[in-house]
DNA sequence: GGTGATTTTATGTATAGACATATAGACGCG
DNA sequence: CGCGTCTATATGTCTATACATAAAATCACC
C-alpha cells in the first residue's frame, strides 16, 4: 500500500501555441538524446528563423527550459544542455488524516501525550534553536480502520507558533492543525528505518525488533524553526512513493 | 551521515530587476499570510499603476509564480492564491559512486553475481513487461572506505537497452553506466523498511534481522521500460534526506 | 424565473524595437 | 608568454501595442 501518493506535475493538453511547441520541440530532441549535455543550442537568433517568430516568442520558450533546469544559458557564451540530471524525484507528504481519508478508509486518531514546558536542552538540539522558550510536546497515533497507521511525536516552537497554544490537539492532529494554520517556507525530510523498541512496537501493535520506516521533518518559515516531527511507520507494511516524470 | 544530497534549487542573488522585485514581492505577501490562499492578487493592470511598468513586466513575474505553483490564474477571473501545497520535497538520489566520492571516502564495489538469460516469469513481472525477452540481471556491493555501502540488485531489459550487453558490469557499476550511457524520461521510487535476511545480513556485514532501508526503483524511457533496481541499506546508520525550499 | 445568446473583461500569446549587461575572444603591450 | 583592455555578441529585461480566448456577467426572450 502506498502511504504517499506523488505530485504529478499536471501536463494538461492545451492548445499547442507556440512557444510551447518551440519548448516541446527541445525538450523532445533533449530526451531522446538528439541533443546530448553539453550540447550548444542554436542562438535565439537561429530559432526565431527556424520557427518563423519573434525573439521575445524564443526567449520565452527558453526560459521556462532554464526555469525547469534542463538548460543553462549564459550571457555572450550561448545556451547549453545541462549535464544529466540526478535521479530526482517529487516526495509528496500530505496530511496523514487526509491521506487516510482520501482512500476511502476510516481514519482513528489518539492523543498520547501533550504537554507545555520550557524547552529543555534536548528540545532545543531537537529544533535548532539556542534560547529557551516555551514549546509545546505532542505523541499521537494515526490508525486506519482501526489498525495503527503510524506513530507521531512532535515539537512546536511555541514563540514561532504562538497560536499552537491555543489549538486542541486532542481533537484535531497536529499537523493537520499546522497544515491549515502555519505557512511554512523549507521542510527538510530525513527518512531511515530503525528497529522497533519496546514502546514503538506497543503503539503500533508489532513485535520488538521489528523495521519501522522513520520520517524525521524539519520545517522552517523564513529561517525560522516552526517544528519538529517524528514519524514511524511499520516497515514491511508501508512504502513510500516518489515519482519522476520528465519533461 | 547521510546518503544522499539533497538539490538545492540554488538562488543566485542576481540583481533585483524590476520583475524579479514584483514577483519576490508578491512572493513575500503569500509567505507571511498577508494574502492567504483564495486571496486575488490584484489585477495586471492595477499591478502595472502600482510598480510603474508595462504589463508585460507584471506578466512575467505572474507567470512564474504560477509555474512554480504559488498562484493560480483563471481567465477573466483574475489570479489567486493556491491553496496551501502538500508537504513535498525533491528527493535526490544520486549515483552511488559519486555520492561516496564526493564525500572524500574511498569507493570499493564487488560484482556478486551477472547473468544474462531469457526473462522468467519473476523477471517480466519486476519489469513489467510482457513479452519474453533477454534481460541482465546483476547483484553487486558498492562500499566506502571499506565498510559495506550498500547492495543492489538490478534488471535490465536488454532490449531496451541493448548496448547493455556490451558494458563491463565487473568494472563498472551498472547505475553508473546506465546513468552515462542512457536517457530516462521517468522514475518511480518506492521507499521501505524490511530485515535483514540471512543473504542480506551477510553482504552488509549487520545481524539478521537489522532494519534495513530499502530502495525499490523503476526507470522507463518514454514507457518503455529500461531497468528495475533494488538497493538495500543498512537502516541505522544511513538516511535519505529531502529538502525542499519554498519561493 | 429559467434559458440561451451577447457582451465584457482579465488573462494568454505574439510582435518589433530598444537598451542593459556579462563575458568570450581578440588585441595590444610589456 | 603573461596580463590587462577593448570589443563584439548572446542573453536579459523592458516597452507599447495588438489580437486571441475563455469565462463571468449581463441581457433578451420565452
Amino acid at each position: 500500500m502506498s502511504l504517499s501518493i506523488d505530485r504529478d506535475k499536471f501536463q494538461a493538453a492545451d492548445k499547442p501555441t507556440l512557444y510551447k511547441q518551440i519548448r516541446l520541440d527541445i525538450e523532445r530532441r533533449i530526451l531522446t538524446g538528439e541533443w546530448p549535455p553539453g550540447h550548444r543550442i542554436p542562438f535565439e537568433h537561429q530559432l526565431m528563423t527556424r520557427y518563423g517568430c519573434s525573439r521575445m516568442t524564443v526567449n520565452k520558450a527558453l526560459s521556462e527550459l532554464a526555469q525547469a533546469d534542463l538548460i543553462e544559458r549564459r550571457r555572450r557564451a550561448g545556451t547549453f544542455v545541462r549535464r544529466p540530471k540526478f535521479l530526482s524525484a517529487v516526495l509528496t507528504i500530505p496530511d496523514i488524516r487526509a491521506e487516510i481519508t482520501s482512500l476511502g478508509r476510516s481514519y482513528g486518531y489518539q492523543l498520547i501525550r501533550s504537554s507545555r514546558r520550557a524547552a529543555n536542552a534536548a528540545d532545543r538540539i531537537r529544533l535548532g534553536i539556542s534560547k529557551t522558550g516555551k514549546v509545546v510536546a505532542i505523541s499521537c497515533r494515526h490508525s486506519a480502520d482501526g489498525v495503527p497507521f503510524a506513530i507521531e511525536d512532535r515539537l512546536i516552537d511555541l514563540d514561532a507558533v504562538p497560536e499552537a497554544a491555543t489549538a486542541d490537539f486532542a481533537i484535531e492532529p497536529p499537523g493537520t492543525w499546522l497544515l491549515h494554520h502555519v505557512p511554512w517556507t523549507e521542510a527538510e525530510h530525513s527518512i531511515s528505518a530503525i528497529a522497533a523498541d519496546e514502546q514503538i512496537a506497543a503503539a503500533l501493535d508489532i513485535t520488538i525488533g521489528a523495521p519501522c520506516l522513520v520520517i524525521d521533518r524539519h520545517t522552517w518559515r523564513s529561517a525560522r524553526t516552526l517544528t519538529a516531527v517524528r514519524l514511524v511507520y511499520p516497515g514491511e507494511s508501508h512504502k513510500l512513493v516518489a515519482r519522476f516524470k520528465g519533461g
